[in-house]
DNA sequence: GTCATTTGACCCGT
DNA sequence: ACGGGTCAAATGAC
């Protein structure tokens, strides 16, 4: 019953977001060609801003139904539409997953990298998946208490598509360094960098914008290439806000890091999805791809999958 | 020796 | 009772 309402206003803010994901392809369009340094900077917050709005939407709604965004997910059951927000039946952690895709350009480590160490406490066959689920806690539970988890579940119809679920913020101290959005290693202010970053996001959200008619890429967008980022230093502190933002949305972890990584923890697996280097060296930085993988088909054009195996 | 991963057993919610 | 999630001993890598 109030299910049409709900359908409604999901609708509604697809919309919305759509809108902000094309005003943000065209500032990267426009960022291509600018030409001063100011300019540049200017877009460069716009493109942020979109992302930013992009996501306060979406956080407010919770995570947009994983199964209405295709890509079945091995454990969908229901098939409702409408979003909800997944308010963790364990306790009150927060919830929410991510889908990533491992691209060519980035390897599996880096489109899994999240920035945060993970720790793999379990694997397991789940009912009507073809491959196991891996479970994953954050590296520093012992020391620092952080309650951060997160599971990754390699799909079914898209072997190269990852669905991460996290849960519980991450409160160790690589929370206040990965953020969920910024990788790090890519904070490094390099002009070029810079560029390429934004490279990065204008075909993002080309590509976004392609496949904006399907729901299920709406995700894949969310990998904010922006995360790594280094973007301009004025940028970074607005950045750090988004990140802060963020981690109600996709934790602590995500993409590429956070905004900008992943998942910024790690995904796959841990190994993966922390991976991204960090302490423990459990994670190297790459997931592996664990079992999921090793049924994994090695006709699969993508030569980063070989260092999961290394 | 230390720490991460593996994996079967156990726990818990539905 | 079943299935998902977690625990913990065994094992492996560094």
């Amino acid at each position: 019953m109030e299910k049409k309402s709900s359908s409604e206003e999901w609708e509604k803010m697809k919309k919305e977001i759509n809108e902000l994901m094309i005003e943000g392809r065209d500032y990267a369009h426009q960022f291509g060609s600018a030409s001063s340094q100011e300019t540049r900077e200017h877009l460069a917050k716009k493109i942020l801003e979109s992302y930013h709005k992009s996501l306060t939407i979406l956080n407010y709604s919770g995570e947009p139904d994983q199964d209405s965004l295709g890509e079945g997910s091995p454990n969908s059951d229901d098939s409702d539409l409408e979003p909800r927000i997944v308010k963790s039946s364990k306790k009150s952690m927060p919830r929410w997953t991510e889908k990533v895709r491992i691209t060519p350009e980035a390897g599996v480590d880096r489109s899994l990298d999240d920035g945060f160490s993970w720790r793999k406490y379990g694997q397991k066959d789940i009912l009507g998946a073809k491959f196991p689920r891996g479970y994953y806690r954050c590296t520093h539970r012992k020391s620092q208490g952080c309650e951060a988890t997160k599971q990754v579940q390699r799909s079914d119809q898209d072997p190269i598509l990852f669905e991460i679920s996290y849960r519980g913020i991450h409160s160790c101290s690589q929370a206040a360094n990965v953020g969920s959005t910024i990788r790090v290693q890519n904070l490094e202010p390099n002009q070029n960098q810079n560029q390429e970053v934004l490279e990065n996001v204008k075909e993002s959200l080309d590509t976004d914008h392609r496949n904006y008619n399907h729901q299920s890429h709406l995700h894949q967008t969310l990998h904010y290439p922006l995360p790594s980022t280094p973007i301009l230093e004025s940028n970074h502190a607005y950045m750090l806000q988004m990140r802060d933002h963020n981690n109600e949305f996709f934790g602590t972890t995500s993409m590429s890091s956070d905004l900008g990584t992943n998942v910024s923890c790690d995904f796959l697996a841990s190994r993966d999805v922390g991976s991204a280097s960090h302490s423990t060296s459990n994670s190297p930085s790459t997931v592996r791809l664990e079992s999921p993988f090793e049924s994994f088909d090695p006709n699969y054009p993508f030569g980063g999958f070989g260092e999961f195996y290394s």
